[in-house]
DNA sequence: CTTCGAAGTGCATTATACAGCTCTTTTTTT
DNA sequence: AAAAAAAGAGCTGTATAATGCACTTCGAAG
C-alpha cells in the first residue's frame, strides 16, 4: 500500500463508520489540523499518529511481504 | 501490530536477508541513524520512513481491519 | 588480549510533524 | 436559496524526526 491508498483506506473507513474529522480527531486523541492535513494528502504523518487513527477506526497498521507469488 | 512488533519484524526481515544496517540505510535512503534509533525502539518513524525501509525488505505497510470475527 | 565488523549512543543542526486558532470553501440539510 | 455542518487552508509556536559525525559497546575471529 503506497501512500495515497493508506490515506484513502483511513478516510474511507472514517466515513464508512460516519465519524466526522474532528469526533475522530477527539476519539483518536489527534489534533483535528493534523488529521486534516493527513487526509488531505499533506504530510507524512509518524508511525504513532497513524496507529493512534487506526486504532479507533478497528484497524491496524501492519507490514506484510510483497511478492508472495513472483517478483513483480 | 503494535510499535515493538513493527519494529521487530523489520529487524528479523533484515536479518533474514543478512543485510546490514548500514546497507539497508543505503539502499533505502534512510539515514544509518535513523535506522539505528528506529531499531534499538527507539523514536517514532514518520510514514515515508517506514515505507522506504519496509519497501528495501520486500514488505509493505498496510492497514486491516482487527477484530474480523468480533470484538475481543 | 587484540582486531574487526556491526550495532548502539551522545551531541548538534535542520527539517518538519503536531497542534491550535481563524477564515474560506465545500457539502449537506432544511 | 439560505443556514448549518464538515472539510480544507494560512499563520504560527513547539516538539521531535531525520541526519551526520564521532565515540562506545558487543560479539566473533584471530
Amino acid at each position: 500500500m503506497h501512500f495515497e491508498e493508506l490515506i484513502k483506506t483511513i478516510k474511507e473507513r472514517r466515513e464508512v463508520m460516519q465519524v466526522t474529522q474532528e469526533a475522530l480527531a477527539e476519539l483518536s486523541r489527534v489534533g483535528l489540523r493534523t488529521l486534516k492535513q493527513f487526509e488531505s494528502g499533506k504530510g507524512n504523518p509518524t508511525l504513532l499518529t497513524l496507529q493512534k487513527l487506526a486504532d479507533v477506526l478497528g484497524m491496524e497498521v501492519c507490514l506484510k511481504l510483497k511478492n508472495v507469488t513472483r517478483s513483480k
